[in-house]
DNA sequence: AGCGCAATGTACATATGTGTCAACGATGAA
DNA sequence: TTCATCGTTGACACATATGTACATTGCGCT
């Protein structure tokens, strides 16, 4: 899902109609996603859309598909992934928030506006929130927080990147930074070792200082 | 704006168009704000809008006119009321997360998706959110907590309401005032005093057990 | 070379939206 | 009663979108 699909000489292809579609998405939201508009920026015909999808039904379900399989996965993996401490854990966590690859913050916050227009879409992030809020749950419970406790403080990780995610604000890697530690002292109670942080600071390629 | 409307005959005037709109907004997003739809709705003949408003984007800056008045002044009010701990001034403001008139969620929201294909809205939302994320930072501070700390706690605060909001879940009034306290605990490191959290609950409504 | 088919383009039918205009009716004040 | 203004309406002109039918191009293979 990235530039790689010029290689091939053909200008069309699922991924070409799929890609523009995906960005159109994440820039202005989904009712930019038309066919026409799409076209000229792919200076192709329009009809010829229709050679590789049924209709826009169809390509607006290929982007729903993207969007399950890339996002939840990770924030699943990274919450059971090993730690020696809560802090190290959470930070663990963290690398979603940093690292684009592991989740598209900007394509998940085209989805749950899209959601408001669309019922089904919306059960099925709202079912994708209750997966993540359980995984981190049970991360908090495995170093030995009792049941409420976890549920709150997971519900705190969570939606403090979510509402992050909302404000669509573009900042510096080092400004994020400088907040983590302060974020994962609230979050889990306790503050991290410094070897922890540099471990997590070094997997971001990012020299504090 | 809220649903006393229907005691006088008006379907027809500026009120009457900018609260269907309104609704439209919050249920289907901002692209299904659109003057035929709403006419069906008012039953009115579709031109008949145009003798209230020039044309569709001065029924828009309207919507975001509603939106500005309302959402910002309250949060930052609340923050500033009288209290004799840090725990008792959270609460002062989580009453804007429970009380629809001093914060619209679902306004809120359906402004911010709409923000994804607006770069002028989105200025005014980002501006919207430094005001409230100061005005919450200040209110830390004036009760001893550090600078760095006060302003990760602001967003703490802040930001899981907005992801709060993003999650348009649906949840009894008793599933979160469970969680309350714990919150409290969370983004102010005390825990609430039994009286403080029995004022909050009877401001609400609220019989625990 | 030429055949087939993947890929694109042109033309058409249709739906839904916007905004202007001139005409039509109430209705309350002079 | 008359008449100006408020509010409403249908007809028109136009723009943008979807999807189908059919013609056309050009690459790869035999």
């Amino acid at each position: 899902m990235d530039q790689a699909m010029n290689d091939t000489g053909w200008r069309g292809s699922q991924e070409g109609w799929l890609d523009a579609a995906y960005h159109s998405l994440l820039e202005s939201g989904v009712d930019s996603v038309k066919i026409l508009p799409l076209a000229k920026k792919l200076n192709l015909s329009r009809t010829s859309f229709y050679w590789f999808f049924k209709d826009r039904e169809e390509l607006l379900s290929a982007l729903v598909a993207l969007w399950r399989d890339k996002n939840t996965g990770n924030i699943v993996k990274r919450s059971e992934a090993y730690a020696e401490s809560l802090a190290e854990a959470m930070l663990n966590v963290f690398d979603c928030w940093l690292d684009n690859d592991l989740f598209d913050a900007k394509f998940e916050f085209a989805v749950r506006s899209w959601a408001l227009q669309s019922d089904e879409l919306l059960a099925e992030v709202q079912q994708a929130d209750q997966l993540r809020l359980e995984a981190l749950k049970r991360m908090f419970m495995r170093f030995g927080l009792p049941e409420t406790t976890s549920d709150v403080r997971a519900r705190t990780t969570y939606l403090v990147q979510i509402g992050y995610i909302s404000m669509q604000s573009r900042e510096e890697l080092a400004v994020r930074m400088k907040r983590i530690p302060e974020y994962i002292a609230i979050y889990t109670g306790e503050v991290p070792q410094q070897r922890e942080l540099d471990r997590f600071f070094s997997r971001h390629a990012y020299r504090p200082g």
